[in-house]
DNA sequence: CACCATGTTCCTTG
DNA sequence: CCAAGGAACATGGT
């Protein structure tokens, strides 16, 4: 899935073009992704309501709607999985393969397609109510972080995934923010000494915000129309230069030489997952050593 | 055919 | 009860 910053800009993107308009007619292909709302219950809720807003909350999407003015909000809670997307098109253009829910919107069409059908777009909020802090939010601080990760002998890395640390970060990010912060991704995670929890603190608001600002400035094909995906997750508009592609330094690099090194990138597996790291730049409980000073 | 993939949840095991 | 590990979900790319 894209993860928070993926979700950030479409959010952005997606904000102004819903606002004020009306949900005229819904269809379902595929209920699963719904669950546990059902069909007749999503149409008896939505067909003709509003939509007021739109945010975000880690990997989650939180369109708000009004059925009525003055009436109670309702939030239609969205989660893009591995392979969503959601867009606006022409009532003309055709539907992808693997098309979930398509909304008519009057003018245009909403479109989520999922081609694992991973995601979700369901009445039940329940999910987004357990996650853990914004990561660029003043809520979360070091010292909370610090106090999580005290309790957990797991990898630094797998404990990054876990959503209830912090919202957001995925198995992207998770490999970038431990490079920049030059902490292996095998250290338990309670082993963390004090000034390592503040450098990966850093680390994680940077690589996020980096992300969004290159994910903003850029110009995107949110339905990736005729193009193939990128890592971003949504494809680049036509004729948009190369050099925009967006930068990682360490996923889905190994055997390249590090940026900051020339160490060839390592690939292992973490909780059945692929991890990517420098190997001389993440030692183990030996923080990276910056230039010997003369 | 084999293995890999941006995620989450559920089940089993210890 | 909790942590950790693995399978499941479903489809496609290499």
């Amino acid at each position: 899935m894209p993860e928070l910053p993926e979700v950030e800009v479409l959010v952005r993107y997606l904000r102004p073009l819903i606002r004020s308009r009306t949900i005229r007619g819904m269809d379902v292909r595929r209920v699963k992704v719904l669950a546990p709302t059902t069909t007749r219950e999503l149409k008896r809720v939505l067909l003709g309501a509003t939509f007021t807003g739109l945010s975000r909350r880690g990997k989650y999407l939180l369109f708000q709607l009004r059925r009525r003015r003055n009436s109670a909000p309702v939030t239609l809670l969205g989660h893009l999985g591995m392979t969503g997307r959601i867009y606006l098109a022409r009532h003309s253009a055709p539907l992808p393969k693997h098309t979930a829910v398509v909304f008519d919107l009057g003018r245009e069409k909403m479109v989520y397609e999922d081609t694992r059908y991973f995601g979700r777009l369901t009445l039940d909020t329940t999910a987004v109510e357990i996650i853990g802090p914004e990561p660029l939010d003043d809520g979360f601080d070091v010292t909370t972080l610090a106090r999580a990760l005290k309790r957990s002998g797991q990898p630094i890395k797998v404990k990054l995934l876990d959503q209830t640390l912090v919202a957001g970060i995925g198995n992207i990010y998770a490999s970038e923010a431990l490079f920049r912060a030059g902490i292996s991704p095998k250290l338990p995670a309670r082993q963390l000494t004090p000034k390592q929890v503040e450098r990966l603190w850093r680390a994680i608001r940077r690589v996020l915000r980096e992300a969004i600002n290159g994910g903003s400035t850029v110009p995107l094909n949110f339905g990736r129309s005729g193009g193939s995906d990128g890592l971003f997750y949504f494809g680049r508009a036509a004729g948009t230069p190369d050099f925009y592609e967006e930068r990682l330094w360490v996923y889905d690099r190994a055997g390249q030489p590090c940026q900051k090194c020339g160490a060839p990138i390592k690939r292992i597996v973490q909780a059945a997952r692929s991890t990517f790291y420098c190997p001389h730049c993440q030692r183990k409980g030996d923080p990276a050593i910056p230039k010997p000073t003369a």
